[in-house]
DNA sequence: CTCAGAATGAGTGTAGCG
DNA sequence: CGCTACACTCATTCTGAG
């Protein structure tokens, strides 16, 4: 059944390659250095790996204890000699892989509950999906456990490595191999790492080695197997390499001031920089997500996205609110421009009508980061009955009560002793959206806030892409991942750059609405294709949109905060968290897109 | 059912200071 | 350098009113 491109038929593989002893000495590295994040993890699977090896038969139940038969495991020691575990893991791994196709179903059963599923659970699973795909099977299994409750950590870990793109078996297995507490970035490299053994199995002078892709049903089986991502895999996993060897030096640091590349009020120093060779385009992207994600997040971003350095940008540079983010983009950064006319840069300018109640002692000047949630009614009447008592300034203490609430909830003065959390249409002008954007149509305050909130801020968005308008004079083709209410069609349409074929992908219904609206308002002249959910554009997809239009000229999108979420008390998960491991979607269609587009 | 209000801290980075 | 105090954060969940 899989295709199983990557592992060729040549059983002479060359165990002494380069790709293997990097693999062999990847363990080492990975268990013995990695310091953030999982710590935990790190050292059980250093336990792991130094507790084989000791004696043959120790080892040969260690990996009969993965799930690979005794025969496969006898062979594989004999192969590799006993010292090597990686090795000896590679070969299973490729052995298999070949014989899966031919697994039994007591095997197949071994293999779900190994994965942690109650075996009555799995045997139901095997039974209304068939032998034949192990996805579905795991699916139904992972709905099972869903509704019972039960593993939903192990549950997620899985959803959330085959929603990157690894097969089920691969996930299982490194799981098996990183232990219960690995974290995600262990399992990819150990993934990784696997996938690049078997990769080395075909023979590497093929100059055009990406259409395997599509000659086997890639969006079935989900596996980016093709030379390319491996050679990709492999510059991610000598970046992480290093990173890990330098400790905390090679972390990903926050700019102070967190102006990117540049700001239109404060040029940058830095005017030119060195894109990795595999993030050049086309197409162009834009990724963007919060920049105060949990520690290790932004590395693996970056990672993920061909190394790229992510430009971290306050838009409190922009417009009167502050809205630290960070954007991977491979975009030039020369001759940019803002849009015009500049937006207000103080809270006075945007909102005139609030200095007249404005105290002396609140020094703000700009807003904290528009979010999902205002303050209560019910709020800034505390704060009216804390001051009213007063004549003239409320003591110390009471202003600090009050400065801080009004910063925490973006409150504003807007009569005496009266302050008031931000109108959406104010938002909506912050933000850089015209006016009215997300009114009506059946929308609820609630809902405009929460769209809003999560958007993103324009004209920060439109300086970055300026650029676009030297060199797409005709207007571009624009594939946007996680439209929200369009802020990214929004700044391109101020941008005065034409939008040909859009295919915006929004799984809210009210926020498709809004954008629906707002294109037929500003009287488009292209094309404007809804899809409702990234996990839908698979490569067929992709194809027949591309072949319509020939290719996309820029990827935009920002992926899900929820789990990075500073405000999240409840599942700030990180990037394994459920929605914004929707990341990896945006890698997967990025990749996709990028090799329509090399082919074509 | 929808909608709005209220309760629910941790994680991270930074400025200041000895 | 370490320490401390402080500031800030694209949110979720429950409850009650209508």
């Amino acid at each position: 059944m899989d295709g199983d491109s990557f592992c060729g038929e040549d059983d002479n593989f060359d165990w002494g390659s380069e790709d293997e002893r990097e693999i062999e000495n990847y363990g080492l590295s990975s268990s013995s250095s990695l310091t953030v994040p999982g710590a935990e993890a790190t050292a059980s699977s250093a336990e792991a790996s130094s507790s084989v090896g000791s004696s043959g038969s120790k080892l040969i139940d260690h990996f009969v204890g993965m799930g690979f038969p005794e025969k496969m495991v006898a062979e594989a020691i004999q192969e590799n000699g006993e010292e090597n575990t990686d090795l000896i893991l590679e070969t299973l791994l490729k052995c298999s892989a070949r014989s899966s196709a031919s697994s039994s179903g007591s095997k197949l059963i071994d293999h779900f509950i190994g994965m942690g599923f109650d075996a009555e659970m799995v045997a139901k699973a095997i039974q209304e999906n068939g032998e034949g795909n192990t996805d579905t099977i795991l699916e139904t299994l992972l709905t099972y456990s869903a509704i019972a409750k039960s593993e939903p950590k192990q549950g997620n870990t899985l959803v959330f490595l085959s929603r990157m793109g690894y097969t089920v078996e691969e996930a299982s297995i490194a799981m098996e191999r990183c232990g219960p507490d690995a974290t995600i970035a262990e399992l990819t490299d150990f993934i990784c790492a696997a996938q690049m053994a078997k990769a080395a199995d075909a023979s590497f002078p093929e100059e055009k080695p990406k259409l395997k892709l599509f000659d086997d049903n890639y969006p079935k089986h989900k596996k980016r197997s093709y030379y390319e991502y491996d050679k990709w895999k492999k510059k991610q996993r000598l970046r992480l390499e290093k990173t890990m060897l330098q400790g905390d030096d090679e972390m990903i640091r926050l700019p102070n001031p967190m102006i990117g590349f540049g700001v239109p009020t404060d040029p940058a120093i830095v005017t030119r920089r060195t894109l990795p060779e595999a993030a050049i385009g086309p197409p162009y992207f834009y990724y963007e997500n919060v920049a105060l994600a949990p520690k290790g997040v932004w590395s693996t971003i970056s990672r993920f996205l061909y190394d790229v350095e992510p430009e971290f940008v306050d838009s409190k540079y922009f417009c009167a609110a502050a809205r630290k983010r960070g954007y991977v983009h491979n975009l030039p950064i020369q001759n940019r421009f803002p849009l015009l006319p500049l937006p207000p840069h103080t809270v006075h300018e945007a909102l005139p009508l609030t200095k007249k109640w404005w105290p002396s002692w609140d020094t703000r000047t700009k807003l904290n980061c528009l979010q999902t949630c205002i303050g209560s009614a019910k709020l800034t009447d505390r704060i009216r009955k804390a001051i009213e008592d007063y004549e003239g300034d409320p003591p110390l203490s009471v202003q600090k009560f009050v400065l801080d609430e009004c910063r925490k909830w973006n409150l504003v003065w807007v009569g005496r002793n009266k302050v008031a959390p931000l109108e959406p249409d104010e938002v909506e002008m912050l933000l850089g959206f015209p006016r009215n954007h997300t009114r009506g149509g059946g929308i609820s305050r609630t809902d405009r806030y929460k769209s809003l909130g999560n958007s993103f801020q324009v004209d920060t968005v439109a300086y970055h892409l300026s650029v676009l308008k030297d060199l797409f004079p005709g207007g571009i083709n624009l594939l946007s991942l996680f439209s929200g209410i369009g802020g990214a069609e929004v700044a391109l349409h101020r941008l005065g750059i034409r939008l040909k074929n859009v295919v915006s992908v929004e799984i809210s219904e009210v926020n498709r609405n809004i954008m629906r609206c707002w294109w037929e308002q500003t009287n488009q002249t292209g094309n404007l294709i809804d899809i409702v959910d990234v996990q839908q554009l698979n490569a067929d997809r992709l194809e027949q949109l591309m072949s319509s239009f020939g290719g996309f000229d820029l990827v935009i999108g920002g992926s899900p905060c929820n789990n990075l979420a500073g405000s999240n008390r409840h599942h700030r998960d990180g990037l394994e968290g459920k929605e914004s491991s929707l990341f990896f979607d945006f890698c997967r269609i990025l990749d996709l897109v990028k090799c329509i587009m090399t082919r074509n």
